[in-house]
DNA sequence: ATTGTGGCCTGCCCGC
DNA sequence: TGCGGGCAGGCCACAA
């Protein structure tokens, strides 16, 4: 599903969408619309532009566009079936809990430029969206740049558990349900840990191991990519102890963990 | 402010 | 063979 990695993938295909004068944008559902903008005022605000930029943030992808100190933005969320075709290519070949059919339909929201290309969001849930000049602020610092002090900063002295404000998008921006569990069965840390207990040790493993588990899964192509994943299943045992995982609920979402080695 | 819960959305898979 | 129910989780509204 598209977390940080995915998203990633979609910025890096996003940039061959800049500097390209666009025709018309396309809502294939007025769902698809996020935020304040009608439907009406995002496509108007489109026609003509350019984009100049292609930036992420966490989950969040945003593309800039028009002349500078007009400047306007396109906030482009994906949910966790929405991928991003650009001229017909897609930025990511496999999207777990997605489909891989090609569905007319489920193209919610696209962009026609006037050399013929287009940037298409498909996304049969409709879970993803789209929203005119988004508010980048209330999310916390991107997972993938973010300093160890913010990250323990994020983590706070909260009661709550380790895994629910490692996925809550306002303190730290990025993290998924599937990188959650593997990034903390990569840490040896269990999900449901109260977020504030972390010593000054797991504090620095759970920051290392942050940034080479998104490395590597944006190398191995996906958030669906990790050590964790096929044993994700009833049954599935630890690579590391062989132990029977342990399938819980934390923080609302479905949680996989070695009940040996996370502590 | 913080935290937890339920609903939205729909393709897919399973059991009957 | 068709059908109903459960499941998946990002995000947001809402309540306490």
């Amino acid at each position: 599903m598209p977390e940080l990695p995915e998203v990633e993938a979609y910025r890096q295909l996003a940039q061959g969408a800049l500097g390209r004068p666009v025709e018309r944008a396309v809502l294939g559902d007025r769902r698809f619309v996020r935020g304040h903008s009608s439907p009406r005022i995002l496509t108007a605000a489109l026609r003509g532009v350019s984009f100049t930029a292609a930036r992420r943030h966490g989950k969040l992808l945003v593309l800039d566009m028009g002349e500078p100190g007009a400047r306007r933005s396109l906030g482009l969320r994906f949910g966790m079936t929405g991928r991003l075709l650009l001229d017909g290519r897609a930025g990511v070949d496999r999207l777990i809990y997605s489909s891989e059919r090609e569905v007319s339909a489920w193209d919610r929201f696209t962009v026609a430029f006037r050399d013929g290309g287009r940037l298409v969001v498909r996304d049969p849930r409709l879970l993803g969206g789209v929203e005119l000049d988004p508010d980048e602020s209330v999310l916390g610092p991107d997972a993938l740049s973010v300093t160890p002090a913010e990250l323990r900063r994020a983590l706070g002295h909260s009661e709550v558990a380790l895994k629910a404000r490692l996925m809550d998008q306002h303190r730290l921006a990025g993290v998924g349900n599937l990188i959650a569990d593997e990034l903390l069965w990569r840490a040896s840390l269990a999900p449901h840990r109260r977020a504030g207990s972390l010593t000054p040790a797991e504090h620095r493993r759970l920051h290392r191991h942050l940034g080479s588990t998104l490395a590597e899964l944006i190398l191995r192509g996906g958030s669906h990519c990790g050590d964790l994943m096929p044993e994700r299943v009833p049954g599935g045992r630890c690579r590391r102890d062989g132990t029977e995982l342990v399938r819980s609920t934390v923080g609302g979402r479905t949680s996989w963990w070695c009940p040996r080695h996370q502590h």
